[in-house]
DNA sequence: GTTCTAGAAC
DNA sequence: GTTCTAGAAC
């Protein structure tokens, strides 16, 4: 499948989907997160053209947007072509365009599934394999000017039997619809609580990566890895204390979709490993409803901040899946030791070599000698 | 879950 | 003085 993606020039963001004829608008907001006020919320739309592999760029905002050094002008438009860069206002915040893939049918229903990540998966600029590795965005409501953008990912998004699920989501709802509905209060009018928002982003397709009839993968809206995911049942199972046999099912089935998935990432660049992964959940999460966490041991991510983050995915506080499924299949249930709470206090530990490390921004150094 | 910030630690 | 953490508030 022919991908395009606009790519950062200097890694501010993750690459952002352009699907096939589709008007993405990008400017000051969650995608490209640039905060510079100079450049307008909805400063250029983007227009990638399959066919001719150039992507026409419009210039909304009033400071100006530059393809190598040739200004568009208010309301101008240009070609960018991939290996040119553009600016996306005052010189500043490059980007290139990059088309990936030749157009694939997927081979089966699974390996369809499976696309569909893939698709929403783009190498990071420093990879020369061209071939999916990052995600494109982690916002869990549509940016300011975004809307088509979250409507073109959902055109990226094939499902079981060829059906556009995004659109006609049997378990629940109406995704945006649905979202404009329920956000931000809850069914009596009242603000939903931050704990049951997970809720809400099962139905956002722009942080989705996957979704059959059983399951759902979202981005984590705060990722404590260059990849974190959540895989959700659409089915209520309130968390892992809950867990009785007749969920073995739904638990393999939430295992092996996280595993195809984490299996497609690619590595960062080509003298590297693909990223190792782990699927698990936490004993005791905050948020409501079981998700599953599918979390590269990267640990590189700026939304890593505290003990209490480092210790929930590295101490007995996070229990592998397939932890969790021998459990239920052995005794029943999952057990929950009643001091794991006082893990999350537990002094940093490298969860490489071991090392105690004294504080956070000394950790994060430390596992950059880790090349992970 | 995050953000904010007082005060501990350096 | 600055950095960092932990707990309150949301």
């Amino acid at each position: 499948m022919q991908t395009c993606w606009l790519v950062s020039g200097d890694s501010r963001h993750e690459p952002i989907a352009l699907p096939d004829g589709t008007t993405v608008v990008v400017g000051r907001c969650r995608l490209t997160r640039i905060k510079d006020t100079r450049c307008s919320r909805q400063q250029i739309s983007v227009q990638a053209m399959y066919s001719k592999r150039v992507v026409l760029i419009k210039q909304l905002g009033v400071n100006p947007t530059s393809i190598e050094t040739v200004e568009l002008g208010h309301h101008g438009e240009a070609e960018l072509r991939p290996g040119q860069t553009l600016h996306v206002v005052n010189a500043s915040y490059p980007m290139h365009v990059e088309f990936r893939g030749p157009a694939s049918p997927p081979p089966s229903t699974l390996a369809s599934a499976s696309a569909s990540a893939s698709a929403l998966a783009p190498a990071p600029t420093t990879s020369p394999s061209g071939r999916p590795s990052h995600l494109p965005k982690r916002a869990w409501h549509s940016p300011s000017g975004s809307d088509s953008q979250a409507g073109s990912i959902r055109k990226f998004l094939k499902f079981v039997g060829g059906k556009d699920r995004a659109k006609d989501n049997s378990p629940s709802v109406s995704p945006t619809k649905g979202n404009a509905q329920k956000s931000p209060t809850g069914q009596r009018g009242q603000p939903a609580h931050w704990s049951q928002s997970l809720r809400d982003a099962m139905d956002d397709p722009s942080v989705q990566i996957f979704r059959d009839d059983q399951v759902v993968v979202i981005l984590d809206k705060f990722p404590k890895a260059r990849h974190h995911w959540l895989v959700l049942p659409w089915r209520f199972v309130a968390n892992v204390g809950v867990l009785r046999a007749d969920h073995l099912p739904l638990l393999r089935h939430m295992h092996d979709v996280a595993e195809r998935l984490s299996r497609q990432v690619q590595p960062l660049g080509a003298a590297t490993a693909p990223p190792t992964f782990r699927l698990g959940y936490h004993a005791i999460p905050s948020m409501s409803r079981i998700h599953m966490h599918v979390i590269s041991q990267d640990f590189d991510s700026p939304r890593l901040k505290t003990k209490k983050h480092w210790n929930s995915f590295t101490t007995g506080y996070f229990i592998d899946s397939e932890v969790v499924m021998r459990m239920v299949e052995e005794d029943g249930r999952v057990v929950i030791p009643e001091d794991t709470a006082e893990l999350l206090k537990k002094p940093l530990q490298c969860h490489m070599c071991h090392r105690e490390i004294s504080t956070i921004p000394k950790l994060k150094e430390h596992l950059g000698t880790h090349k992970l």
